[in-house]
DNA sequence: CATAATTTAATTGTGCGCAATACAATTTTG
DNA sequence: CAAAATTGTATTGCGCACAATTAAATTATG
């Protein structure tokens, strides 16, 4: 990025700053920003193509693990997706009301909320999983290029997990 | 996994070809939740770094703004971070409750409401500043791996840009 | 001048996302 | 068995994020 746009540019860093720290300085800003960002276009592009269906984007994140593996509980889906009871809760209820799953307690253990596919829902994988697809095209990258990044990305989910107060990085 | 690792570097879109919809398929599954589900986890790093200062993400991204160039409407704010009014309205709400910037209405134009850091706001870039140092440190990668990333980031979410259906192209 | 079209912010409604909390069922322990 | 700790889910509160709508000010047009 460099110092550049200094029109009223309080940019700079600081006068003798270490190098280092610079560069993390620049890599923190831009690459947040960078991955924020992109989140946000790839809920754009999903946004029109899920309305029909009347779904969002983290419901059909649901849905897609649901095909993959039906009766399912709530805290194994928040692991895969890594979303919490607070928001998997209302929004299953949300499926559950739009007739896509149900929701049954464990005959075992009655504290397990299993989700299972309707019909309704089941049947909508041949039509809707072909939203992937769709997405897959938008991002006009080869499978290469997407393989790459979706590895780096990976590897840095990874390393800012690392970071996390609850695991290593304890400051608070 | 279904789709094997094919060699060729391009997407077709043309109807009637299984195998690149297959590829695009894997694409867009993996793809889109590697940038959703990094988003969250840099999310989860910088929640306990702004706590101390009692700001969000979103708020942060735009003191950063502000610092780089102080005085603008709620518009330029929106077009360069990419969020429309109804985000930043309350957003900048809570900043003026805070004391870390002002409101008020522009003298030529009584339409645009100019924000501005109060001294507050101001004082407090070289404490935060440092934050994007620590975030960039938690990414555990080297400058050039993520300006490799960021770049690719850049051009994805350009290429999902001109993939809106009220957009026909950049245009932003 | 008056009216219409345009531009810009603010408001409203719905749905994540997560921390903190509550609660019920299970397991552990004495 | 009863009490305590643990586990799994639901609830509450706050803050994004965006679509749709509203309101106000500016500009264009007759």
């Amino acid at each position: 990025m460099s110092t550049g746009q200094s029109s009223n540019g309080q940019l700079s860093i600081g006068p003798g700053d270490g190098t280092e720290d610079g560069d993390a300085l620049a890599l923190g800003r831009q690459l947040c920003f960078a991955v924020y960002s992109a989140a946000h276009a790839f809920n754009r592009v999903y946004k029109p193509l899920l309305e029909r269906f009347g779904l969002t984007y983290p419901q059909y994140l649901v849905l897609l693990c649901l095909w993959q593996r039906d009766r399912r509980t709530v805290k194994g889906i928040g692991e895969e997706l890594r979303l919490d009871s607070g928001t998997l809760s209302p929004l299953l209820k949300r499926l559950e009301a739009a007739g896509f799953v149900s929701r049954t307690r464990d005959a075992g253990d009655e504290r397990q909320v299993i989700i299972t596919l309707t019909p309704k829902g089941t049947g909508l994988k041949p039509e809707a999983f072909g939203i992937l697809t769709e997405i897959g095209k938008a991002c006009g990258c080869s499978l290469e290029e997407a393989a790459v990044l979706r590895t780096a990305l990976g590897e840095l989910h990874r390393n800012l997990d690392e970071n996390l107060p609850t695991r290593s990085g304890g400051q608070r």
